[in-house]
DNA sequence: AATGAATGAGTATTCATTCAT
DNA sequence: CATGAATGAATACTCATTCAT
């Protein structure tokens, strides 16, 4: 629960909250079955709302975008701090981004079109922030490679989602971002 | 066997030969600005030819994008065959990969929708093919993880690709291809 | 008898005549800034109200249109009976006329429409029957063409609304419509 | 015949040169009579064709009221050089102006948003020119007043526009035109 | 009553694809 | 064969109007 959070608890009637989060939960879901580039339409109808509704929440396709990660970053900072000081937190958190890749892709195209949402890049930079402390904690424990940037974390994150994306179901979905967590994490070589 | 067929390329007029170049010149180039997504009229204006000339030659949009990555197959099946037997084969065939990757970017979003043109996938077949044999043999060296699957391959091409998308620059293409193939064949460990 | 009508907002709570007024200044605003044709949205949020309420007050864009011209009318009538039976009533009456042209420009839009709104044309009859006398008097004494008919008023109306609507500054629009009276009073002859 | 013209007469294909007059033509008369902000669609079904193609030829409203009016001004500059060196130039000018105001009205809203398209101003321009000799004639022989300037000519067409522009029968928008010119012409003196 | 959320009809615009020249 | 004009389906977006709170 951050203060974002709480503003729009209390800003939104209660019956615009829930559509609201209805919209974002079609675009999820629509997004993940057509990519980033489906018809807005398609995530009104599924929401169930009619397209004006949909505007007015998000102004357009990046907004939602937005409100997408804004949940997934949300928890990943939750879990960083619920974490602190462990030594397995970069797992945990490494474990978290992967899943939700696993639920809501489709979304990392958006992430490179950062361009056109500023919020975007500050969403992706909270996930560098918040994986500051487990990495260097990873890396003084010696358990992850020392070089690592925060570059690299952002390309994990594109990778792991490009072998998700052409995936429809979820569970296949989950066991090729393992696959793929895995070859990153021990290597290819043998 | 429409001059569409690409085997049979000489039976094209020497002109119509010459536009088909063109065209998948043009498309590489335009593809890799503005994603497999942009409009085939955009090919059609670089490459200098009317739009019908474009849909004489390749009816759809993954005609085209058969046509450019089936140089690149061709290529890498080359080098297999000129690698055949050595202990470095796998490590050359996958350089050779990614460079195209760099070359080419903008079409890995062809490949995932293969359903929709087979030949895609008998192409990623092909590649497959060119790998199994230095694959077989990077294993029995000991230098490549034994679990490898030919899915795997693909995957890594995702992945590399992945990277490689948002970035305008070739020079920049390269190095973030570099650091990302770096990533998965060495692994995150420390 | 609602609490639209003008005649009777002494019956209106204080509030709501307040937020009457408000709107109907907005609207004047928005409609001399971006014509009769600005979004009524426009004019609520410029008048600080919801949509509502504005709809409450005004059920359509005429509605609003005739509450404008109302202010306007009462003062020519005004005017007209304060200088009745004097030889520069006419030259009074066209002077506010003109007036109240520069300050509620964007307007004879509306006037135009006529027919989707009654109450409109009422309103021209009333500048028109105010008009009457004064136009009588100035031709009996040889100050204005003979041939002169009520359609002409509203003619001229247009006209001098005509060269003021694409001129923002409001200074410059009197400028303008003082020029053009000019042209109309005094003809293009030499 | 100007260059632009004959331009456009070689280089279109004469289908797609009767489309274009047939778009122009359909422009003219649904602007007639829905006014400048019609809407296109409107437009392409009068003229019998596809979306797409009004698009091609004209990229937006403005290009279309460019198109319009340049027949106008044309013919204009035509008459101009026909009557060279005459007395009656100046009259035979207006009488033409007039006269395209009351075939081609609905277009002077179009002439007030100059500042979105650079081309109508071009062309009010040539009207200008095209008046000049003519109303220097004028003033010379002491038939037109003295300190006419050109802004003053634009803003007689506005305003023999803006009597005009709400009547539908060509006719009574003929009549109306003439008493405004009358009006202007001899001034409201007695 | 006032508010502003929701609705959906209307309009603009792009682009894949067909087809006359 | 090549060309580029025409088509219309698909999509985006706005705004007048209604209605739940």
């Amino acid at each position: 629960m951050t203060s974002v959070q709480i503003t729009q608890s209390h800003t939104l009637r209660r019956d615009a909250r829930r559509n609201r989060a209805l919209i974002i939960e079609a675009a999820r879901e629509v997004f993940a079955g057509a990519g980033f580039g489906a018809p807005l339409d398609a995530v009104a109808r599924r929401a169930g709302v009619g397209r004006g509704t949909l505007y007015r929440h998000f102004p357009d396709r990046y907004t939602l975008a937005v409100a997408i990660f804004e949940d997934n970053v949300r928890d990943i900072e939750e879990l960083a701090a619920a974490y602190e000081g462990r030594a397995d937190a970069f797992d945990a958190l490494l474990r978290a981004l992967v899943d939700h890749q696993v639920r809501s892709h489709g979304l990392h195209q958006a992430l490179d079109k950062g361009t056109e949402a500023p919020e975007l890049q500050a969403l992706a930079e909270r996930v560098v922030r918040a994986f500051a402390e487990p990495v260097r904690r990873a890396q003084e424990d010696g358990v992850l490679r020392a070089d690592l940037v925060k570059e690299d974390l952002l390309d994990i994150m594109r990778m792991v989602a490009s072998v998700i994306e052409r995936v429809d179901d979820v569970e296949r979905r989950r066991a090729s971002a393992d696959r793929a967590m895995d070859l990153l994490r021990n290597g290819l070589r043998g």
